[in-house]
RNA sequence: GGCGACAUGGCCAAGUGGUAAGGCAGGAGCCUGCAAAGCUUUUACCCCCAGUUCGAAUCUGGGUGUCGCCUCCA
């Protein structure tokens, strides 16, 4: 399989570090707000690719941590009369609510950067005493002209970069491209051996990857904003202190934009995921996402939402049994799907793969509702259908037989009457019990096998 | 200003040298009492100019346009 490393830029072909073992780590939200789609693109991308690996038979270890101390999170505290665990705690449920209505998976291990203090404190430790970093007052930073290969993920010319460098007030900076590892910080710290504190944002990073998967990891993963500075930061304090590769494949998925803009939470552009999901379901956002290449933007509209909608009602409306005998990886479909896959994740090439399959199926293909099942849940797509509770049926019952002047207790005794209206042809009846049920949102589909029934 | 990316039919989008996947929307037909679903079928020479080549959407150069990073950000 191939992938395209965001630290060469080209794509290349994946070679684990142990056999058949991948070690990946997806920065995680900074939990004090609402994630929106933004997030759920990042997300969803990086879920799919832990599906993918774990379907082609790699044994994975997905990490993603959860930044739960920041000025952000601190800044709410203030203003709501909290806590910082409070309100990261708050933060970090409805995160992963929205997670699981997304349908993404849970990752192996998802830790705390407030849990992480120690390790923190002995990877800037290292770097003090290699001299990579340097204490002032209670700030630690680190010395990027030490690092020589600075810049080489993010391209950037060290000399440009350092004509943009600023220095914020209270800084004590030997350099203005330095960056902090730890700040000194009397009201929300931590203690350490300069003083109380709190670590900078990259060092979360470089410190949770180290402990969870060790000082080399297979791949990385996050967001193309994190580019410059978070994930060259990272690779500078994680080499200097390891001395050895920090990431062999570097991963970076491209924004929602909406208006031509990339959606942000400092744009104020952004859709919750909470809302989103009040209009359209997982699989229609999932659809959305995966129609698009993870590297390319992609431009919300509801217009776009709507097609997405319409492709996902065709893709799961197909009727068939899942074969568990049936060894699918034997198919042609399987290989087409895999070589898709395999080409950096063309999802976009998948889908159709898996819209070929919905006509096999629906012509009644053998086999083909089966490999069609399996390859659309690899992407993370469910194949549920929505039910009703016998309260909502009652209810529904009650407003249609209002309507109509009938009173049905059940579908099956509504629909055994229909049946016989229509053997009748009684069509007025037949139809006004059908439009009744569809504007509560239940369609009935009149066949050769009888009616049928089911939630739109 | 530095660095990087993108420009394909009405909309979205694959495709990196041999005459354009797929989805949505639209048209026609079949099926149906009528629908819904489904099936069949139908619509592009790929931003512009120049070049390389037997041959380019696909490579090279130039242009135009759009976006992103360079500050917290998925």
């Amino acid at each position: 399989m191939k992938l395209f490393n965001s630290y060469s830029n080209k794509v290349e072909e994946f070679k684990t570090i142990e056999e058949n073992k991948v070690k990946m780590y997806v920065c995680g939200p900074t939990v004090y707000d609402y994630a929106h789609l933004g997030h759920a693109r990042c997300y969803i991308t990086w879920d799919v690719l832990y599906r993918y690996l774990k379907f082609k038979g790699y044994d994975v270890t997905y990490c993603r941590n959860v930044t739960d101390v920041d000025d952000k999170i601190l800044k709410k505290a203030e203003k709501e009369g909290k806590t910082p665990e409070e309100v990261s705690q708050y933060w970090y449920r409805q995160f992963t609510n929205s997670m699981n209505a997304l349908n993404n998976l849970k990752p192996d291990i998802e830790p705390f950067a407030t849990k992480t203090l120690g390790e923190m404190i002995s990877i800037v430790k290292d770097l003090i005493n290699k001299g990579f970093a340097y204490e002032v007052n209670g700030d630690v930073y680190f010395r990027v002209k030490k690092f020589s290969n600075y810049g080489m993920l993010s391209k950037q010319p060290i000399d440009k970069l350092e004509s943009g460098a600023r220095i914020e007030v209270g800084e004590q900076k030997e350099d203005p491209l330095d960056f902090a590892l730890w700040k000194k910080d009397e009201k929300f710290g931590y203690n350490s051996p300069w003083g109380v504190g709190r670590p900078g944002w990259h060092i979360e990073c470089s410190a949770m990857s180290r402990k969870y998967l060790g000082k080399t990891i297979d791949i990385h993963a996050g967001g193309a904003d994190l580019i410059f500075p978070h994930h060259e930061n990272e690779i500078a304090q994680s080499e200097c202190a390891n001395g050895c590769k920090f990431v062999n494949y570097w991963l970076h998925n491209g924004f929602v934009t909406i208006n031509k803009e990339k959606m942000s939470k400092s744009l104020g552009n952004f859709l919750t995921i909470d809302d989103m999901l009040k209009n359209y379901d997982a699989n229609t956002l999932r659809f959305f996402i995966l129609t698009n290449h993870y590297r390319m933007p992609v431009e919300f509209s509801d217009e776009a939402l709507q097609s997405a909608q319409a492709g996902v009602k065709r893709l799961t409306n197909v009727k068939g049994k899942v074969d568990e005998s049936l060894d699918i990886t034997k198919t042609p479909e399987y290989n087409d799907f895999v070589e898709a896959m395999d080409e950096d994740l063309n999802t976009s090439k998948a889908l159709a793969v898996l819209f070929d399959l919905v006509t096999k199926a629906n012509k009644g293909v053998d086999g083909a509702y089966t490999i069609l099942y399996k390859l659309a849940t690899t992407l993370g797509f469910t194949f549920e259908k929505a039910t009703l509770s016998d309260d909502e049926i009652k209810e529904i019952l009650s407003d249609v037989n209002a309507k109509i002047g009938k009173s049905y207790t059940s579908m099956d005794e509504l629909i055994e009457d229909r049946k016989q209206a229509r053997a009748e042809k009684n069509w007025d009846l037949a139809d006004k019990i059908r439009i009744a049920l569809d504007e509560k949102g239940i369609i009935l589909k009149d066949s050769k096998e009888g009616t049928t029934w089911e939630v739109s």
